[in-house]
DNA sequence: AATAAGTGCAACCGCGCCCCT
DNA sequence: TAGGGGCGCGGTTGCACTTAT
């Protein structure tokens, strides 16, 4: 049995948008708001729409601040570059770039900027490249020709990131200190040393390799963090529209609360893993600093790292379940996504 | 000038997740 | 704790407009 429809199909209006059903709606959404129910507004509205509809219509085009027209070559910088660490979340690619929406995003790469990168991208094909989590879509693009992309545009640095934006990639939250053992030397961060970009962007692509320790936002607690491995990410919108929540495996996190960091090793072989814990362990208040240890593998997953993270991850849980402090430390382990997220409590 | 092919984008759809009861 | 309703996301579709032949 299938899912009951959201609204009445039949008496419903599909298809574009007239003036006078833009600014009933927008009439409307400006004086009483969306009063949280997308479904019921239509109605009080006097719009023969459905709710799921009317949403869309205001959040890609009535709301205030939209910003339509060209995309500048930061706004594709910023595109490239979240899109060749996160995928395709959209949503989370449009919290960086104000004014645009989501869809307004998806569908400049989808019609513009994949096929500016295909232009530009050298014939020289490496191993196949194919992003990471299940929803990215294999890409005809190789490791080697998209990063040769980044390398042949015209931005100064990479990866790139805007003013604004507090990256998944080179902070941590700043009630946690980088672990001192992974600042060591050897251990370089990417961002500055052009001749690791192919590594960074391996290991950026990997979705394990994105740890993410982030405040608890559930209950406010910053001794209550996490480290959430995989990339299984949505965003959430205000009700203009803007997007101010991510979640991770269901639970939201601000933004400004994010961060990852990839850590390379100037080795070519070892840079890929670290799994670590750290932080003061709030059973017994020692210091418990790399717990877990980083792991080698190839570039390009030849021994499925994936599957091999997932054997420590559930040996972390079976582990975590014997010992007297696991009131503290919750592992979710989320199979039926595909082994995609692994959250950590500590 | 007519028509086919290509392009851009608004809108729709289905599904997964979260919240509430 | 389970189930239903609603929200939001990403993929897809449809159509108007533009360009090429």
């Amino acid at each position: 049995m299938g899912r009951a429809p959201c609204c009445d199909k039949a008496n419903v209006k599909k298809g574009p948008w007239s003036p006078e059903e833009d600014s009933k709606l927008k009439e409307y959404i400006e004086k009483f708001g969306t009063g949280g129910n997308w479904i019921a507004l239509p109605q009080k509205a006097g719009l023969k729409r459905c709710g799921k509809s009317c949403r869309l219509r205001w959040l890609n085009y009535l709301r205030p601040n939209i910003k339509h027209g060209e995309f500048s070559d930061e706004e594709d910088r910023i595109i490239c570059t979240l899109f060749a660490n996160i995928g395709s979340r959209w949503s989370i690619i449009a919290a960086q770039l104000p004014g645009r929406t989501d869809n307004d995003i998806k569908n400049y790469w989808n019609t513009k900027l994949k096929k500016k990168l295909m232009a530009v991208a050298p014939q020289s094909q490496t191993k196949p490249f194919s992003f990471p989590s299940p929803h990215h879509q294999s890409s005809p693009l190789s490791s080697h020709s998209l990063l040769s992309l980044y390398k042949d545009s015209s931005s100064s640095s990479f990866p790139y990131f805007p003013p604004n934006f507090k990256p998944f990639t080179t902070v941590f939250d700043p009630i946690s200190p980088i672990p001192s053992n992974l600042l060591a030397k050897n251990t370089t961060t990417t961002a500055t040393n052009s001749s690791s970009l192919f590594q960074t962007q391996e290991s950026l692509l990997n979705p394990l390799h994105y740890y993410h320790p982030v405040k608890d936002s559930n209950n406010g607690s910053s001794s209550n963090n996490l480290l959430i491995f995989g990339s299984e990410a949505s965003c959430s919108s205000n009700s203009d529209g803007s997007c101010s929540q991510i979640s991770y495996g269901g639970r939201e996190i601000k933004q400004e609360d994010m961060g990852f960091q990839s850590y390379i090793s100037n080795g070519y072989e070892e840079n890929q893993k670290f799994m670590f814990s750290y932080g003061i362990n709030s059973c017994n208040g020692s210091e418990n600093l790399n717990q877990w240890t980083e792991k080698t593998t190839g570039y390009f997953g030849e021994t499925s790292p994936f599957e091999y993270d997932l054997e420590d991850v559930k040996q972390l849980i079976s582990s975590s379940s014997n010992n007297s402090c696991n009131n503290n430390n919750n592992i979710l382990l989320d199979e039926n996504k595909t082994q995609e997220k692994y959250m950590y409590y500590y």
